[in-house]
Formats: C-alpha cells, sequence, structure tokens
RNA sequence: GGUCGCAUGGUCUAGCUGGUUAGGACGCCUGCCUGUCACGCAGGAGAUCGCGGGUUCGAGCCCCGCUGUGACCGCCA
C-alpha cells in the first residue's frame, strides 16, 4: 500500500476519494463493532473510522494500540455535523477504512505522546526520538529549518559565498574554554573544537573572497544555561570593505526576510533602535536589554545621598549608586511576602538587601518610607505613580545593574507588563568597551576578542603612556526580546595595531607570535579593511518558535550537565583508545 | 566551583505535626459496547517511597552524606 497523502493535510478536498495513509496510533477508541482511530503523522491528525462492513480491517484495528505504525486505505467521507470535530485541521472528514496493516508494534511509551507533557526532562531526553514525536516538537524543528533555508537564500541572493572551515582546529588562548580533540599521529598534542570560525573567517577576507556565510557549529566547554547548549549553530558572516554601519543594515536586510519567511511578520527594520553599550547599562543594567518593557533604572544617587537612611548614603559615599525601578501597578501586587522572596533571590547577585516604597495616592509607604519625608524628588526622578512599586538596588553598580535588570524583566513577567503589541523588540547594541577586567585572570582580557578594531578616536589609547582600557570598539551585538542573538565588529587588519592591541592584553611578542602568528603573518600580506558578524540560530530558533528553552529547537541536545542521556555521551573509553592517543586518564575512581 | 529547588507504581502527583492497607488521575491488561474524538461501563495488575547511614519503640515524612536532575551565580574572547 502506498502512501497517497499525509494524515494531517486530508480534508473536504479529498472527499470519496481513495487515500491510503501511514503513521502512528494517537488513540484507539473501541466500541466493539465500531472503532475510531485517530492517525497521526508529521503534518497532522485524521480520524479513521473501522467498521464490520470490513471486517478484516476491523480485526487488525482490534489489535491497534497506541503508537503502533499502521498503513490503511479507504474512503474519504463527510463527517455528520454532529460529528465535526473543529479541533483538528481534518475534522470535517473520516476515512472509512477498507484494508489495514500493522507495520510495527510498539510497547507503551514512557510518557504521553502529546503536547504540554509534564514528563520530566531526563525522562523526554533519554526517550527523545519519543519527545520528538509531539507536534510541538516537530514545529519547533521545522521552524528551525526554515530559519536554515531563509538564510541559505538570503546570503545566495546577496552574493555571499558558503565555504566551511575545519571543526579540527587549533586551540587558542583568550575566550572560552576549549573541547579539545587529542592527536594520534602526535601523542600529547590537540586539535581544539572551534568556539567560532573567526580567524578562518578572517583569512578568507585576506584569500580575497570579500562576502563569506556559513552556517558553523561553534563548541564551547562552558557551564550550560536554558539558552546555551556546548555546541551550537552560529550564522556565520565575514565581509571586506564594509563598515559596521553598513553590516548592520545587510544583517537588517537578513533578519526582515527571515521574519517574513519564518513568521510572516513584517519587521520595519527602520524602527530598530541603536543604543550604545554605556546607554543600555545606565538604563537597563544589562548589555542585552528586552525593550518591550517600558520601564527602565533611574540614577537616583544624587537625590539619596543626603537622606536619612544610612544604606542609601553609605553606597553613594563609598563610590555606587542607588537605582530604582518603578513597576506599574506593583503596589497592590506584591505582598510584603513576594517581595521578600525576590530580596532573598536576588543575593545571587551580591545585593545585600532589597530597599522598596509602594507609591499611593498621600505618597509613600513601606518600612523605609519614613527616611524620606520629602519623596517628591524621588518619585520626579523615578517617574513613580500611584499603584507603583518602586526596587531599589544600592551599592557597587555592576551589582546594582545586574539586580534591577533582573527584577525588571521578572516584575514584568509577573505582572504581564510586557507589551505584545510589539513582539519582537530587535535592538542594536553599540560601542563597547575593548577590554574588561577579569577577576579571573587577574587582568584585562578582550571584551569582544582580541581582533576588534577600536574606534578610530579611540586608537591612541593603544600607544605606550596610555590607558588602552578606556578605549572603546566598533562592534556591535544584535538583541532581541532581551536575548543576544549575535555579535560582531570590525576586524583589526594592520598588523601594527594588531600587534598593539595584543600587547595590551598582555602578550610578549612571543606568545603573539605562537597563539596567533599565522595571522599576524597574513596580515603583511594585505589584508583588506573588513568586518563581520556571528548570529546565534538556535536562540533565534528558540524565540521564533515561543519555547523558553534553547533544548527545544534543537533535536538532540544535552541536558544542563553538558551530558545527553539518550546515548549517555560523555562516556568512558578503552584502554586501547587511550594508548593509540598517548593518553593516560589519572583520577578515576 | 557555588546557591536554591526537586526525587513516591509506566507518567504526573497527594501524603498534615513520625504510626495510612502509601491515596488519586492518566496510562496499561481483560471483558462489554455502532458515533466517539478527554468515549463510557465493569473488573484487574502494577511501588524494595533515588541510594547509604543516623535519630526513634516506629521514618515516605526528621538529621547527615551521596547520587541523579532542574534553575540560577561564577563562567560563556
Amino acid at each position: 500500500m502506498k502512501r497517497t497523502t499525509y494524515a494531517g493535510l486530508v480534508d473536504e478536498k479529498y472527499l470519496n476519494q481513495t487515500v491510503t495513509l501511514s503513521g502512528w496510533v494517537q488513540k484507539r477508541r473501541d466500541f466493539g463493532d465500531l472503532i475510531f482511530v485517530d492517525l497521526r503523522d508529521r503534518e497532522g491528525i485524521v480520524q479513521l473510522t473501522f467498521n464490520a462492513t470490513h471486517a478484516e480491517a476491523l480485526a487488525v484495528a482490534e489489535n491497534m494500540r497506541n503508537e503502533y505504525v499502521i498503513s490503511v486505505t479507504g474512503q474519504v467521507v463527510r463527517r455528520e455535523v454532529s460529528q465535526i470535530n473543529n479541533k483538528i485541521h481534518s475534522g470535517q472528514i473520516e476515512i472509512d477504512v477498507i484494508e489495514a496493516e500493522i507495520l510495527a508494534t510498539s510497547k507503551t511509551p514512557p510518557f504521553y505522546i502529546e503536547d504540554n507533557v509534564n514528563a520530566n526532562e531526563e525522562l523526554k531526553l533519554q526517550y527523545r526520538y519519543l519527545d520528538l514525536r509531539r507536534p510541538e516538537m516537530q514545529k519547533n524543528l521545522r521552524i528551525r529549518s526554515k530559519i536554515m533555508s531563509s538564510a541559505m537564500n538570503f546570503m545566495d541572493q546577496n552574493d555571499f559565498i558558503n565555504i566551511e572551515t575545519p571543526i579540527l582546529a587549533k586551540s587558542t588562548p583568550e575566550g572560552a574554554r576549549d573541547y579539545l580533540v587529542p592527536s594520534r599521529i602526535f601523542p600529547g598534542s590537540f586539535y581544539a573544537l572551534p568556539q567560532s570560525p573567526q580567524l578562518f573567517k578572517q583569512l578568507l577576507m585576506g584569500s580575497g573572497f570579500d562576502r563569506y556565510f556559513q552556517i558553523a557549529r561553534a563548541f564551547r566547554d562552558e557551564d550550560l544555561r536554558g539558552d546555551r547548549q556546548p555546541e551550537f549553530t552560529q550564522m556565520d558572516v565575514e565581509t571586506s570593505f564594509m563598515s559596521a554601519e553598513e553590516i548592520r543594515e545587510l544583517v537588517n536586510a537578513w533578519v526582515k526576510a527571515m521574519m517574513s519567511d519564518v513568521v510572516n511578520f513584517d519587521l520595519d527594520t527602520t524602527k530598530i533602535p541603536t543604543l550604545t553599550w554605556q546607554e543600555s547599562m545606565d538604563r537597563f543594567g544589562t548589555d542585552k536589554p528586552d525593550l518591550r518593557i517600558a520601564y527602565e533604572l533611574k540614577d537616583v544617587s544624587e537625590t539619596v545621598k543626603s537622606s536619612e537612611f544610612g544604606v542609601f548614603a553609605k553606597a553613594v559615599e563609598a563610590g555606587g549608586v542607588v537605582k530604582a525601578i518603578a513597576v506599574p501597578g506593583g503596589a497592590e501586587n506584591y505582598s510584603r511576602k513576594d517581595i521578600d522572596k525576590m530580596a532573598q533571590y536576588i543575593e545571587r547577585f551580591g545585593a545585600k538587601g532589597l530597599a522598596w516604597l509602594k507609591v499611593t495616592d498621600e505618597g509613600i509607604s513601606g518600612p523605609i518610607a519614613k527616611f524620606f519625608p520629602n519623596h517628591a524628588a524621588l518619585l520626579q526622578v523615578t517617574g513613580a505613580k500611584p499603584g507603583d512599586l518602586l526596587l531599589f538596588g544600592a551599592g557597587r553598580n555592576d551589582i546594582v545593574a545586574a539586580t534591577l535588570d533582573y527584577l525588571r524583566r521578572q516584575t514584568a513577567k509577573d505582572l504581564n507588563l510586557i507589551d505584545m503589541t510589539n513582539p519582537w523588540a530587535f535592538a542594536w547594541i553599540v560601542d563597547w568597551p575593548l577590554f574588561e577586567y577579569s577577576e579571573d585572570f587577574d587582568r584585562w582580557i578582550a571584551a569582544h576578542h582580541p581582533f576588534t578594531m577600536p574606534n578610530e578616536e579611540d586608537l591612541h589609547y593603544l600607544d605606550d603612556g596610555e590607558d588602552p582600557h578606556q578605549a572603546h570598539a566598533q562592534s556591535y551585538d544584535l538583541v532581541l526580546n532581551g536575548y543576544e542573538l549575535g555579535s560582531g565588529s570590525i576586524r583589526i587588519h594592520r598588523m601594527d595595531i594588531q600587534e598593539k592591541m595584543l600587547k595590551a592584553l598582555g602578550f610578549t611578542p612571543e606568545a603573539a607570535h605562537e597563539a596567533f602568528g599565522f595571522l599576524l603573518e597574513g596580515m603583511t600580506f594585505g589584508f583588506p579593511p573588513m568586518g563581520g558578524i556571528a548570529l546565534g540560530l538556535d536562540r533565534l530558533a528558540m524565540l521564533l518558535a515561543g519555547q523558553e528553552n534553547i533544548r527545544e529547537v534543537i533535536a538532540f541536545p544535552k541536558n544542563s550537565r553538558a551530558t545527553e542521556p539518550m546515548t549517555q555521551a560523555p562516556t568512558r573509553v578503552d584502554h586501547k583508545q587511550l594508548n593509540d592517543l598517548g593518553l593516560f586518564v589519572s583520577d578515576v575512581e
């Protein structure tokens, strides 16, 4: 029996036709001499009816169970009006089955194959192939597929050349921890899986390809998060002779095409705001603001520095800040207990406590209200209105920023204050610091990567005797709804600047040569001005699919401990394999 | 590396202040049923309460350790 169409596509257009369908038994409803079976395939569900008119088929249906694979041939018939099921596409019709065959039986699955399953994550990952049968997962992966084909089309139409770069690459200092691959031929030597194709794509610009793209896998051996997997997929782009602004325009055009192709949304890219990094940090406390939330961080340091409330006064005195958000309607909607919970949560950001005030028609209330007898200025600076809840952060600027960023997002989520009339809030964040201080390494490291071009007017900061850490970079991040989608920059294409940069990062000339000699040498052979970007397709797919975890758009993801419950990877390997590689594993229990 | 949660039939869960025949829903099995689509009805099977130790006359419940797992902080150029 050869399949003629998909179960989920059969509708009135097929009336009275004989069709052959194959798929999985979603559900059987058995009335003895009448059996209904919901047949599921990738496109959806159709109801099959079996009755005594076709006794052989009925007998087969009696043995059907959930998740059996079956093939049936029957006639598409109209349902009586009272029997129409509007929940499914095929609900106007059903299949009067003439012939049926069980192609495979199934054990009872460990969880229901339906959306909104409540099974725990580990179980779903262990039986990932079953979880992927769920319509929602099928939808998610198809969105992902559409994003990829949209990207490929756009790049092709814009004369980009798709070039693959090595997966077995060289370990370089700086950046994330590498996944290492031992060399058999050179025991003790290792390849590294690329954290991104960064250096290769720059070299390709040196080769004159001018416009490169690749849908590339990248690997970072760091701890996972809801939006972070150890291997992930980037749309990696590099161009020659383009300014940062031109590159952002190009990405805007792609994003516009992609939003249209994938979610049929007409994105007005002229309305995508461009914020400097500093502005974003000041207004939102984060470098990836969710612009669907109207309220922002307000600096009240000046207003409260001479107040009687010691916590605020001391914070300012010690060189810190006091900032606040005014949560609309928060006064009624948050109890003392809720606020205590928030206060406890923010300890993880280093916050010592959470000061708050409820704004009322009469003024302000709450435990610290008595310290602000003249609260008019406070309300003016924060823009707070009666009914609002003022939440304060006081102390070190970075802690205040992290705390209020969290509180802003969390309260907006709690109180439905996310503006859904603007469902896709893109933003560009530009003018990033070139360096950031790493407490881990106890030195300055590249904020983006060591090949990021400083702003022209900041180049002098890299000269001897100046403070390089004041420099800002020609770099840009694309943000969507509070997630970093991608990050790029204009690259350094001149060796003299690159050498200064590496020096500022603390590389000796020897160490720089050892790590990046091939790139430095390349730059002596005429490298063009270049820049590019890498966009995280997993996160993009997650957002477009309306999911909150990146696992939902990856067919076979890792769990939060970077293991894969289905295959059990990573696993031990046998001694022969280790011997071949010249490896000895110590510290095995 | 750290913080906070979670772990009870196949699944999701209830189990209070320590004494229960460990309860429910869904699923599964058997039988009946010709219009269901959350089918219905009758019956049935299915649990060393994650592991180890401790407290106690007595532990699913309290304590300690471990394991697994989720979220987050650090980390992620």
